[in-house]
DNA sequence: GGCGACCATGAAAGGGCTTGCATTGCTGCC
DNA sequence: GGCAGCAATGCAAGCCCTTTCATGGTCGCC
């Protein structure tokens, strides 16, 4: 709270009372020279243009959002950036906005829903005239203040055919059912799986269940699925291989939650003297471009991630500036069969 | 610009008044209850906060910006969240703001001038605090516009010692420097490098600056050195990797600015059948998780993103808050030397 | 008992912008 | 020539906070 010589308070930008007196005219005429540029005379814009750059004006955002009761800023909630999946959907996401003049605020949970919480909070207090969402698990605390606020509210990274609120997504548990039927189609009955948490994840904790399904359609008891839980990363991906392959009845494939999981798991398994697919096959999910460096390349779900973050920015557009209501959009996931998915080893 | 039944226009956010009247206090109290909860007595802080509770109430924004002149917010652009090593060195940064109760508002710039510059203003109008970007590259009139508005600028993924703006970074040309005295140390005497765009990267441009220098101190010519710049991206690298090995002087040794396209060469090295290390080597730059999923692993430098995000941002605090004036600090970088670096082939 | 010091509080002035309403000066038409 | 109608502009209220200054009350101390 100590006084710096340093900060702006020292010098302060021009405003738009500066810009008019320059320009003899009202900071009104400014305001709409600048807004609606066709509601003023040529002669005028031109004068107030000039005043603008002479000063170096930009307008003071806190006391446009305040007047104007709109920001053209719309937030979002990542868990971290870290995650490939998130930087390359958000960029896309943040690319659309610009293109249409809106702004984009991001802040990341770590995971945590009392940080997304706090995150959520502090977005609408800066006037965000809409959020972005990951998943739906979410305190109904929490759905009801946005709701309370009236701040429109976009759900991507999932979308559960079951629930209404408004999602560009994909079908998490389908998608990974899909994987699980052609691990079963290649024989496979020992199956293992890596996961990440699944109590702050829903989208996880669907792929879980997808796998799961496929294997109860099987006809297969349920304990052929043996799921090993850690946290997000190369190194516990690989533990959690090792660990897996400990048990006295080895797993003939290792189903990993998401590619990075995946790599630290065909790791893991090189370090072992394991062959992959030959003697154990490892798949993964999302499709990131780790997924085609590692050797063998990993056999995993593609997820459209760069299209949802397009399609989720234009949706929140249209919302806004059109009111177009928000649909939830299912997005389509492909599997990728690559080398690191093989048959069942013969016994 | 048409109306919009679902934004929240509709309904609206209580206000310090609101509260201030359920709690039977003046405006000015509840304020100060909130930000200076020692100047008032127990029991107005406590009924204060009931009423806050009562009505959901968080403080707006802009309102609060334009009467502190602060808004505790400090804006980054990056090129890109999509490449790894700003994804990491940000997402360091925003949690350490965010224990110093600070908020991040980041934008990318795509590597593009000027878009950078609409960006920084667009940033300095929505009352960042500071600033933090990278590179030191940048046309005056942008430095000088943040000049004149006063607002704190920090530099990071870069530190010259000939130059003054405050950075906290380390320096790209030394690093690329020392890989190369080892490259030539195994012998190598045609040398390759894959660089980015070096026109609006100064980073990349000071890399290969430092790999020319020790070449030169190596008393080779300067043509030893083979230049093939592209984009950033797995599929360039592989690219231009086969470019280079198509040439009738092939190199022994291919240096790339970075990870990410040192993985695409040595893919494009197995796709062509070309073994690394005995054929022809590889190196990277970063150390990127990446660097460790290839085969072989990726020979580069180990760059400190994420002490680097941290320390910048406690530098800004520090600046901000006890007016702790900012230095430049360099960080120190670290050889990686991994399986993609062998000894030149013999002839 | 009286006085200064101090604490808790309130009144009100901004801070920079947008926008509804009022005003001015034309244009065009009967 | 006179008036409706409109385009261009100005006036001023209002958005929601923080903060300075003033006020009233309490406490401690001589």
């Amino acid at each position: 709270m100590s006084k710096n010589p340093m900060t702006k308070d020292t010098k302060s930008a021009p405003t738009l009372e500066d810009v008019a007196r320059l320009a003899s005219v009202s900071t009104a005429t400014v305001s709409r020279s600048l807004n609606f540029p066709d509601r003023v005379s040529e002669q005028t814009r031109t004068r107030v243009q000039g005043a603008v750059e002479a000063l170096g004006y930009s307008p003071n955002f806190g006391a446009r959002a305040m007047a104007s009761q709109r920001t053209r800023t719309i937030g979002a909630i990542i868990p971290t950036m870290e995650n490939a999946v998130f930087a390359r959907g958000i960029q896309a996401f943040q690319e659309e906005l610009d293109a249409e003049g809106y702004t984009l605020l991001i802040a990341s949970s770590a995971y945590r829903p009392d940080l997304e919480e706090r995150q959520i909070k502090s977005l609408i207090a800066r006037g965000a005239d809409a959020l972005l969402l990951i998943g739906y698990q979410r305190a109904p605390q929490i759905t009801d203040f946005i709701k309370a606020r009236n701040v429109p509210a976009l759900i991507t990274w999932a979308y559960d055919p079951a629930r209404t609120d408004p999602t560009v997504g994909f079908d998490n548990r389908h998608a990974m059912r899909r994987l699980a039927e052609e691990v079963l189609r290649l024989g496979h009955t020992r199956i293992a799986m890596i996961s990440a948490e699944t109590d702050t994840n829903d989208r996880v904790a669907e792929r879980v269940r997808g796998a799961a399904e496929a294997i109860r359609e099987a006809g297969l008891p349920a304990e052929t699925l043996v799921i090993h839980r850690t946290r997000y990363g190369i190194e516990t991906g690989a533990a959690g291989f090792a660990a897996l392959m400990e048990g006295a009845e080895r797993p003939t494939v290792v189903m990993c939650a998401n590619d990075v999981l995946a790599v630290g798991a065909i790791k893991q398994a090189a370090a072992m003297g394991l062959r992959v697919p030959q003697d154990v096959s490892i798949t993964g999910f999302d499709d990131i471009e780790l997924a085609q460096v590692a050797t063998p390349e990993v056999a995993t779900v593609r997820v459209p991630h760069r299209e949802m973050g397009r399609r989720a920015a234009r949706a929140l557009v249209a919302l806004l500036e059109e009111g177009v209501p928000l649909e939830s959009e299912p997005l389509d996931t492909e599997l990728q069969l690559r080398g690191s998915l093989g048959p069942v080893p013969e016994a």
